[in-house]
DNA sequence: GTAATAAAAGTAACTATTCTTATTTATAAA
DNA sequence: TTTATAAATAAGAATAGTTACTTTTATTAC
């Protein structure tokens, strides 16, 4: 049995949750605040921060890694497939998942790992930076 | 026609990528730094990051990723599977490569994006972490 | 209402990485 | 070999993303 952590309502970790699950643009934490400062103009970062971190390792939000130095967060947990920009460090869904679940499983028992996630990151260059300069 | 940079020959440049190399735990720009340091006491790390990075966009190493924080260097740039360890932080190399390269062409010929690399990423807990405490 | 507890603000601290400048080293020419 | 040049480096300061800390504020239970 685990052990029960109670948690107090607060309506700016309602909002931070909101915003991330507003957007396909995998924001990072300071396009939330940025985009919920008007609204909040008492919000801080840290309590972004904060919020975004809780969020993850309750697994409402995940982490798509970090591009460019930040972290970017994803409000969709879904297995599903990111594409990143290394041009504009933009990060696009692709549908789709790619990978062969079962192939994974067998490798992953032949060493002895224990796997719970597995993500596919392309990288290249989006369809807008290609139009803009080639 | 593009502009040749000329580039010098350097033994930290050497040792450097030499290090990167000669082992499979994916190390960091710290790990490399302290592992030359004592051969080469006039090391700095700004020289190791400097390096990296030129290695890096030549082609001759990869990055994994960034992990707890810290960016991951890899010697061995044919496509392979990484494992990361979410107890332990270490980064394994999974054989095979999961990833159905002709569905990802598929679906980025349909996004209009040009991939240049695909990367899996599984996470999970690692052999050694399992036996230490489950 | 009041008490107990969680959340937030604001600030400070931390850390990986990059940048700047003076110095050293490697290459090419004379 | 000596000299000229351009590149590479060391050292440390600067930057930026993130986290931690302390005090104040908000939420819930009674």
């Amino acid at each position: 049995m685990q052990t029960e952590k109670k948690r107090n309502y607060s309506r700016k970790r309602e909002a931070i949750l909101k915003a991330v699950r507003s957007t396909t643009c995998h924001p990072t934490a300071d396009w939330v605040y940025q985009q919920l400062k008007p609204e909040y103009p008492d919000l801080s970062l840290g309590t972004v921060y904060r919020n975004l971190t809780q969020f993850k390792s309750d697994g409402v939000i995940m982490s798509v890694g970090t591009v460019n130095g930040q972290e970017r967060f994803d409000g969709n947990v879904r297995p599903h497939t990111h594409f990143v920009c290394c041009r504009c460090h933009g990060v696009l869904d692709v549908p789709g998942d790619f990978v062969s679940e079962s192939e994974v499983e067998s490798a992953a028992k032949k060493m002895g790992l224990k796997v719970e996630s597995g993500d596919v990151i392309l990288h290249g260059v989006c369809a807008e930076c290609l139009k803009r300069k080639n």
